[in-house]
DNA sequence: AGTAGAATCGGACTGCGGGTCCGTTTCGAT
DNA sequence: ATCGAAACGGACCCGCAGTCCGATTCTACT
């Protein structure tokens, strides 16, 4: 990420907020209360080296998750099954959603926060449509269900949307495992 | 609504606010962009008498909700099949979820708006947990699905979502009968 | 009809957070 | 050591939800 012809205070500065950020939105119930201020304050920066380095709010949180992602992401490109690509589809479809799912339940609150972000749609950012069209490609794979597989993809990745996620992990105190098993059992169910 | 003792101005700069605030959230593109004060201002009425009329931004949306949806409300609680308590289960789930497409379809801006609302989840709104445990004692009556009826229940709705609809219908430009017929398919899939 | 006083009105005002601006500081190439 | 370029940082601006309180309007009572 950090461009060859970076100046070093910009690169440690550039990894402070990211560690400050990290730690800020784990930390606090609601997302939404982390102001950038604050981000700046933690990291020792000011607010116009903040917005340099990430663009905005919606920047920062995008680096943050990506940063996270990261090991998934190999996984699911160059990995062994049962998330890389010489999995059998009818395997795959469960194995990504449910590290998708642990991932999410892994990182609530960033999680979250990114989904959340008022005028921005999820479904706009770029990597919804990446985890879409993995899931859609993996579903035409299967027989029966080539036809719907486009709405069936959509649906199955808000199954397990941010908020969801915390309001039945955080508000009903739905326990880990048990969220896990009703997702297979769902997915279970729609792969027939 | 209007209790029997409220001043008649009060309830007539009431029903101005919810005109103006219906005909202006239907028109823009974006709700956010919609500020309190202009409601206010497309009212002919001041600030104070808005926020005093329904407490916040919130409370303004819902009672604007409310008011459209009163109809299916009607008609799902004492009403003729398929949505009437009188339906059979496998008919009334699809129906129900049908309705509820039109409903957004029909109503994109404001459930858009009414979703959004930044802090509070659209979980933690009461007619949610409505829809959710009605949708669900109809799955219960299913033979199969009455393990799993509570987490189906979330997935079927998370799968019309104001934001996965607006998504759809309006920036993939898929037209309202095939979004019928894709969440008919995928739900009659989940039926079985 | 007239009047008192309570409820409502309305717009100036506050608080807050995202994002910008620009004088000052730091870097690194020569 | 020097100089131009890049980065710094915090004061500043802007827009919006929500509050406050003096002015206004309604209604109950005579």
């Amino acid at each position: 990420m950090p461009e060859p012809s970076t100046r070093k205070d910009a690169v440690r500065n550039r990894k402070a907020v990211l560690a400050a950020a990290d730690a800020l939105f784990d930390r606090s119930g609601n997302p939404e209360e982390v102001t950038m201020a604050d981000v700046a304050a933690a990291a020792g920066v000011g607010k116009g080296t903040l917005f340099r380095a990430f663009g905005d709010r919606n920047g920062l949180l995008l680096a943050l998750y990506e940063h996270r992602i990261e090991p998934i992401r190999q996984t699911v490109q160059a990995g062994p099954p049962p998330l890389g690509p010489d999995t059998p589809a009818r395997e795959r479809v469960p194995a990504l959603l449910d590290a998708l799912l642990r991932f999410k339940l892994d990182n609530r609150r960033l999680a979250l926060a990114l989904e959340e972000t008022g005028s921005t749609s999820p479904y706009l950012a770029a990597h919804y449509e990446d985890w879409h069209s993995l899931l859609r490609s993996a579903l035409e794979q299967i027989p029966g269900l080539t036809d719907n597989s486009e709405f069936t993809a959509h649906v199955l990745l808000a199954a397990i949307r941010a908020d969801l996620v915390e309001y039945l992990a955080g508000h009903k105190g739905v326990p880990r495992e048990e969220m896990h098993a009703q997702l297979a059992r769902f997915t279970a169910g729609v792969l027939r």
